[in-house]
RNA sequence: CUCUCCGUAGCUCAGCUGGUAGAGCAAAUGACUCUUAAUCAUUGGGCCAUAGGUUCGAAUCCUAUCGGGGAGACCA
């Protein structure tokens, strides 16, 4: 037995190879029929007592409550849980009580999955519970779960460490069901924007991951190695770019719900690895995708919730149709009051200054408008809001304004004062787009190591032509923290990115420096646990009295190894090494 | 990257201005055939994150490191 593990660890794999003298197989290969689950119990049970009187079903046990020769346990499937009422003379019929008496009451623990057959009825106290007539063993738990206790809706000790929820989410998808909520409202929002899409005949793709230039966003990429073709690879920042080559192509709508990957910081909106969607339909423009944008947001909220409206922290957010419009310079005269138009470069770095809103000299005209936007009206748009019209040098995939030359058409979605998606009217000249990359280079000499890449391919696709069309893209993983009232990312993602855990490496000599002095290799991790971490420790101890002692500890620990003699000791300490 | 708080039993947490650890749940043993945070009795369970330092003496004070939360910086 490893002394490493913790006492019930360890009684918990003793209750195993019980169960296996008694001819009891904790993880057998055959299915169990499950004919009902705990909800739809729960759901018609109230009202036909007449229902479900010869189920089967399975789950975790996550409480118990034993009372002598009947025990109440409380199950729990995906859907929920109910409670068992377990009899002995139920499940053992017969003279033999040992499926009760050892098996149930002894050798199983909370945490194990079983499976039992029996009726649903109502127990004295009121409660819809089963009673079991078999019990069987699906599979032995030889972790110990935290137990969370619930009465009247007040829950006590939570398991609620962020780490451990984090690092181990299936055990908090277990003690805490409510976390399911969430993944199941995010599986609804995306499927909801799959339909509308799909009802409208747009193709869902699959474009590449692994790319030799990321395209298509201003961001830090990763990088990566092909072995066999030795060339860099990056993992996507965006598939913008593979999307609109497919419009090129000739199809009139592709989107994909695509994971792409940043390499910058990490808080509690941006993880390395988040989910957009990303959607090109042919022929349309941005007021159009305006409006598609919020019909799909209001249909996403009606599936959810049932209505428009949101609770987002302390803020009711209301996403019914048609959303506010704003222009970017509209926005930045309404809440900094000041009017950028006809601005130079030198005037705005001006104004920034006045504004107490930090600047460097990378910083073009664009960047610029944005740091002001950013600083001084992001947080007003709390309501949706669409802000229209930025200026061109941050969107060197936009195409330029009908009305204004300086400007683009491009709008981004605000909520809550976070930005949730991004679109624009495409630039389609290919003239002109591949001049806007070669001012990206040039930003990107000057220091922005953000600038675009220029994706040549991507200007020969245009030149072959683009149909007019309207692109947008949407963080899924932002929609659902504001569809499910959570705070951060980890609470919507299964799998939030985390350093690594790291052991603490056992401090002292090695196992090899024990051994070297004779110590039987088996006896190293109890010489560790008893608390010698370096041989010249060991070596200063009184043999008779390690004698006692480790017997002692073997014995405690039920160590599964060959018991120490006198003389072997006395060697260790002897011992020249 | 900066600031700040945190790391004690499987889980949730006490542990004051230093005197080598406590509770509840969970576990073990026993009692109990309708309980539900079941109850009652007894018992065991800890490298107090890691490494240094101060001290006669450190879970406690100091420094560094690791991991995490929060705020900011950067960033879409």
């Amino acid at each position: 037995m490893n002394p490493e593990l913790s006492e019930q660890e360890a009684i918990r794999r003793e209750s195993l190879k019980e169960l296996e003298k008694l001819g009891i197989n904790a993880y057998p290969a055959e299915a169990y029929e499950v004919n009902i689950s705990t909800s739809e119990i729960h759901k018609n049970f109230p009202t036909d007592s007449t229902l479900y009187q010869d189920i089967s079903i399975a789950g975790r046990i996550m409480t118990r409550r034993i009372m002598g020769a009947a025990s109440f346990v409380d199950l729990q499937d995906s859907s929920g849980r109910i409670q068992l009422y377990i009899k002995r003379d139920d499940i053992c019929p017969g003279e033999d009580k040992t499926l009760y008496n050892t098996v149930f009451k002894r050798l199983l623990d909370i945490g194990d999955i079983i499976g039992v057959t029996g009726f649903v009825f109502i127990t004295q106290m009121g409660e819809i519970s089963i009673h079991v007539k078999s019990l069987k063993l699906l599979s032995k738990s030889l972790r110990v779960l935290p137990v969370v206790k619930e009465k009247d809706d007040q829950v006590f000790d939570a398991f609620s460490d962020p780490e451990a929820r984090y690092r181990q989410r299936y055990v908090d998808l277990i003690v805490n069901p409510e976390i399911r909520d969430v993944f199941v409202k995010r599986s609804r929002i995306i499927n909801t924007m799959r339909a509308f899409f799909n009802e409208k005949g747009y193709l869902e793709v699959e474009t590449p991951i692994l790319q030799p230039i990321p395209g298509g966003a201003a961001a830090r990429p990763f990088i990566t190695h092909h072995n066999a073709l030795d060339m860099p690879l990056y993992l996507r920042v965006a598939d913008e770019l593979y999307l609109k080559k497919l419009i090129v192509g000739g199809f009139d709508g592709v989107y994909e719900f695509a994971k792409d990957f940043r390499n910058e910081g990490m808080d509690r909106t941006h993880n390395p690895e988040f989910t957009v969607l990303e959607i090109y339909v042919a022929y349309k423009d941005y007021f159009w995708m305006m409006e598609f944008t919020e019909t799909m947001l209001e249909r996403v909220a009606m599936s959810l919730h049932n209505q428009t409206t949101v609770q987002v922290g302390d803020r009711s957010i209301d996403f019914k149709s048609p959303f506010r419009r704003l222009t970017m310079s509209d926005a930045i005269m309404q809440y900094a009051g000041i009017d950028i138009n006809g601005k130079s470069e030198d005037d705005l770095r001006l104004i920034c200054k006045e504004l107490g809103v930090e600047t460097n000299p990378a910083m073009g005209k664009g960047k610029l408008i944005d740091a002001i936007f950013g600083e001084k009206c992001e947080e007003h748009l709390v309501q949706p809001t669409f802000i229209m019209d930025y200026p061109i040098e941050m969107s060197p995939l936009c195409k330029r304004h009908r009305s204004n030359p300086e400007l683009t058409e491009r709008f981004e979605l605000f909520v809550n004062g976070k930005e949730l998606c991004n679109a624009y009217s495409e630039l389609n000249d290919p003239i002109d787009q591949l001049d806007r990359f070669q001012d990206q280079l040039n930003l990107s000499q000057k220091g922005d190591d953000e600038a675009m890449f220029i994706d040549m391919d991507f200007v020969r696709a245009l030149e072959y032509g683009m149909p007019t069309c309207s692109g947008m893209g949407i963080g899924i993983d932002r929609l659902t923290m504001f569809m499910t009232n959570q705070p951060s990312i980890q609470d919507v993602l299964f799998f939030p990115q985390m350093r690594p855990e790291k052991k603490a490496p056992p401090a002292g000599d090695t196992d090899d420096a024990f051994v070297a002095i004779g110590v039987p290799e088996a006896w190293v991790p109890a010489l560790r646990k008893y608390g010698f971490k370096t041989v010249v420790e060991l070596k200063a101890a009184n043999p008779n009295k390690l004698l006692n002692d480790l017997g002692g500890l073997r014995k405690k620990m039920k160590l599964d190894i060959p018991a120490l003699k006198l003389e072997e000791i006395q060697a260790w300490v002897n011992s020249e090494k």
